[in-house]
DNA sequence: CGTAGTCTTGAGTATCCTCAACGAGGGTGG
DNA sequence: CCACCCTCGTTGAGGATACTCAAGACTACG
């Protein structure tokens, strides 16, 4: 039952000049779509599915900087080389690459293609300034509270209040910085208290938004 | 591990029919640059001195999204009104202000300033990205150190061990999420191992970089 | 020189992390 | 089809870290 409908509703909003050099690759789960250390020489849309950027320090830690659902572009870089990992989290991600020079040279003859890229490398700093608001919050609870509204804002269904975590609690853990134990307790404390209702370990469901934020 | 910080790289060779435009406006200490809620009509590069991004969370604590320093770029925004607030952090902070209506008019026309812009964008997704990894960190020391490394490295002085923290304690507690206590310690902490060296409250020698991070 | 704001230090407490164990689900091979 | 394994998720106990509250020292500035 993998959402299909975003890929339908974000695909027709970019130009067709772009569109007709984007190289459309399925990904399974885990597979890793650009590594640190790789040329910067594509930018990516998201199609269908869920990708993770991510991280590891020096200590084994892996932090994952962000979540790239459907509609997302990620890869903007001004450098040479990758900063990050990123990774398919879900079999059948669907992600369109745009080679770099080909897309930049279009910018510089098509405005619209120019004005879209502004828009989208703004979009993707909201969101990461959005994201430094979770990881700024006091409590696991909030933090955990934070992302889950995070996420059904984000998740392209018209219904609000259902959401599909496709990722695992590890992944959200080292999304939100804290133990795999801690975001887990902070999900049954929310269930106890008839914020959420889990259905199965990924199905969410939103009872009190109010009540997370 | 990063380039070079975004002053170097733009600070003294914006195009000139951009600069022909740019509105320089000195601030004074605590002084609004632009408040939440306000129309998205300018963009901004910092000349001299220090701003500060934040917002004020409903509980009353205030979270510090980002410290913007000569060179920076801020206030790309694909939405219509701010998110955040900027204020000068001291006295004879020194900003400049784009039109948002002319500077996009110019980039239509002039293909160096639209790559100009999506490099600035690309820049500040960069620095972000960087937050978020500080903020990832585990403890508070290794936040503080990674916070005293970020700093050197943005600071457009060529020597990298000599750092002018010219933001209160306060400021760098709520932009790493902790109290100032907290903050404090860890650099009373930072100074016993040999570290830092404190000369004053703002003025910090980096004695061994490789340590705090 | 006084005052307000800033910085540091201390004591006690709440929160979260670590370590450990166990249960549930999915895939694989016998 | 079932047994097994492996990953994932949950729960518990104990300990470390950072927060809160409180007080005192220092600084900048009028």
């Amino acid at each position: 039952m993998e959402d299909l409908a975003p890929a339908a509703a974000y695909g027709h909003k970019l130009p067709a000049a772009m569109q007709a050099f984007g190289i459309v690759t399925p990904c399974r789960r885990g597979q890793q779509i650009y590594a640190r250390e790789d040329p910067v020489d594509s930018w990516y849309h998201v199609i269908s599915g869920l990708a993770r950027k991510s991280t590891v320090f020096s200590d084994g830690r892996r932090r994952i900087v962000d979540f790239l659902v459907p509609g997302d572009f990620f890869g903007f870089s001004a450098r040479r080389e990758r900063d990050f990992d990123v990774e398919a989290v879900t079999d059948g991600t669907v992600v369109a690459a745009f080679p770099r020079r080909r897309l930049e040279a279009l910018a510089d003859t098509d405005r619209d293609v120019a004005r879209l890229l502004r828009d989208l490398a703004c979009e993707t700093i909201s969101r990461l300034q959005g994201r430094i608001l979770i990881l700024g919050r006091v409590t696991a609870m909030k933090k955990v509270g934070a992302f889950l509204v995070e996420m059904a804002r984000r998740s392209h269904d018209a219904t609000v209040v259902d959401i599909m975590l496709t990722m695992s609690r590890y992944d959200i853990a080292d999304y939100l910085g804290l133990s795999v134990e801690t975001v887990s307790r902070a999900m049954t404390v929310l269930q106890h208290r008839r914020c959420i209702e889990l259905r199965g370990n990924h199905l969410i469901k939103i009872l009190r938004l109010e009540e997370l934020d």
